[in-house]
RNA sequence: GGCCCCGUGGUCAAGAGGUUAAGACACCACCCUUUCACGGUGGUAUCAUGGGUUCGAUUCCCGUCGGGGUCACCA
């Protein structure tokens, strides 16, 4: 069989560059030692899955810490899938997180084009040079044709799918080709593949060491009938053209690994190292069982809940890294100022069993995120979130910054001896303030409502506004001794049953008729920001209704 | 089902042929304290299982079991 002529036949373009043409055009990159080149290759589904960030940290914190390149590559060969406005989804999301690329989509780079569906031209060149080689044919096999195939194969307990006797088309003759071709019937183009799955040999994986890889014997297609390719072949030859060093990415592909080989080999191209990652999970509520993060069952999954929520961007950077590298979290214990970049970032100390999420962790870690941050920099993060996520009346909070300084400076214990943690995320930390800005509802006391009545109109009858906080407290304990509440806390504890309660009794009235809750930081600076005129009314409110 | 990956407390995990089997989160108790938070002290809890190698295996080997992934003209 003529395959030169085939191949013309196949894929007749004619402004297609010999495959030499682009081993010149994209060479090898002069770097130093060590360097690696790592990617990431998302779909455009306009979805972006915690996982993805996952395995972009991993590849940026490769890249960046050994010197290297970060690219990023649109993988938009399924046009089913493509959804508008996804590409910026990509980049917003990721760059929020702190994912910084070298290269890529909208970026532009020497190896460029980063979109698959531009390098149309280069697959096919490569597809045809497999043609003329005999490694690919035409197959004109339809959707039901291998349905049906399979089907028979499931039903013997076959392997399935297209290889030896069931790859029909595989050694079609010359004329029934071209009787298919004029009759104009649709077809692909399969990898004519030389594997034998009883061979099996050890391939090094950068995550999971050495493993047993299984020769491939599928024809698996490289180029779909709308000639664009499948993600086999356009991961091969991109991730060559590119001159990826390191791929790192999710176990689910550890399965189509022996394809991935055989196509190097068969182009003629060395391979990049791999390092297969495994997935983030969780435990199934309906069975008990692990699966990984779903996007359609966990909100968590998808990276916009992170930001609807208000996790500081560095929270889910710093929970990440925990997972990703098991010497991390130790490491910034002992160095929690020092910016992430500083860690030394190991492949080898990548874990090779999933890991479940963890948001108790999560929110452990948000908790000491913003505890670190200056009353200011809370300002502006929760600024940011609310203009976002926010109702109109948490914006409307926001407005009077001195005033919400003050507000930050007290719940986070700024100059105080240790910070307070009280703040998880910007939306709960809004929720936390909120006193702040408007009275609550229906505040719930404990204690019945002469007594309420009777601690509040008392200790307002004595309330000054310039009492240092030893004054506050003072007054409050005569209030509470007045009332036949113990003020020594000692002596309550000593012989409770002289007395009607203590002082925390007497405090926790002033403290939810004023805030509306049983916990918030020092009392006496509350009243301070709220200011002595605030406070009245609040308490007359609740003397009032009480 | 075939093939592949994984298996140390509830979770993330360090670890090495001989250890009192680290640490963090969560949980519990106590202390501090006007409440809460912070902080401090202490505590509960782990090597899936059977066999082999070995003086000794959680660690090395094999089987079993369990969990996960994958078997598309999707990535």
């Amino acid at each position: 069989m003529d395959l030169n002529k085939l191949a013309d036949a196949l894929i007749p373009d004619d402004d297609l560059q010999p495959p030499a043409y682009y081993e010149e055009k994209y060479p090898p990159r002069a770097m130093k030692k060590g360097a690696e080149v790592t990617r990431l290759a998302p779909s455009p589904t306009g979805f972006m899955h915690l996982g993805n960030l996952y395995v972009a940290l991993a590849n940026e914190r490769i890249a960046h810490g050994s010197g290297g390149v970060l690219y990023l590559r649109i993988e938009d060969t399924d046009s089913k899938r493509k959804v508008e406005g996804a590409v910026d989804v990509i980049q917003s999301s990721l760059r929020y997180f702190g994912i910084d690329f070298d290269e890529g989509a909208e970026i532009g780079g020497e190896y460029g084009p980063y979109y698959q569906q531009q390098r149309a031209k280069i697959y096919r060149a490569y597809a045809k040079e497999l043609i003329r080689r005999g490694r690919a044919y035409p197959c004109f096999c339809t959707e039901e044709e291998l349905a049906a195939v399979r089907e028979k194969q499931t039903e013997n307990k076959l392997l399935p799918g297209y290889y030896g006797e069931f790859a029909k088309c595989r050694d079609l003759s010359e004329a029934e080709i071209y009787q298919n071709l004029a009759a104009n019937k649709p077809y692909v183009i399969r990898f004519r593949s030389e594997g034998d799955v009883e061979k099996k040999s050890v391939f090094h994986d950068e995550i999971k060491g050495e493993i047993t890889v299984t020769e491939n014997n599928q024809d698996v297609v490289i180029l779909k009938s709308d000639g664009i390719p499948t993600y086999h072949f356009a991961h091969v030859i991109d991730d060559h053209l590119m001159r990826t060093t390191l791929v790192i990415r999710g176990e689910e592909w550890l399965a189509s690994l022996p394809i991935h080989i055989e196509l190097f080999k068969a182009l003629g191209f060395r391979m990049p190292r791999y390092g297969h990652n495994c997935s983030i999970q969780k435990i199934d509520e309906t069975d008990g069982t692990r699966r990984k993060l779903s996007k359609r069952k966990d909100p968590e999954a998808s990276l916009v809940f992170y930001r609807e929520e208000g996790y500081h961007p560095l929270a889910v950077r710093i929970y990440l890294m925990t997972l990703l590298n098991s010497n991390f979290e130790e490491w910034h214990l002992k160095f929690p100022d020092k910016p992430v970049e500083e860690f030394r970032f190991s492949i080898a100390k990548m874990g090779k069993s999933g890991a479940l999420f963890d948001l108790d962790k999560l929110n452990d870690v948000s908790k000491d995120v913003l505890a670190r941050l200056s009353a200011g920099e809370m300002a502006d993060f929760l600024q940011t979130w609310a203009e976002g996520y926010g109702t109109a009346e948490q914006q409307s909070w926001l407005t009077d910054r001195d005033y919400l300084l003050q507000v930050l400076a007290l719940c986070m214990g700024v100059g105080a001896k240790k910070r307070r943690k009280d703040f998880v995320t910007a939306k709960q930390a809004a929720d936390v303030i909120s006193y702040f800005f408007r009275a609550e509802e229906n505040p719930a006391f404990r204690a019945d409502g002469e007594t309420v009545k009777a601690v509040l109109q008392n200790f307002m009858a004595v309330y000054d506004p310039a009492d240092d906080n030893a004054a506050w407290f003072d007054k409050l304990k005569k209030v509470a001794g007045a009332l036949g509440f113990a003020s020594d806390m000692k002596a309550y504890k000593a012989a409770p049953e002289n007395y009607r309660g203590n002082v925390s009794d007497v405090a926790e009235i002033v403290r939810v008729a004023l805030t509306g809750r049983a916990n918030t930081p020092d009392l006496c600076t509350i009243m301070r920001i709220l200011g002595a005129e605030e406070c009245r009314r609040r308490v007359a409110g609740v003397v009032a209704n009480v």
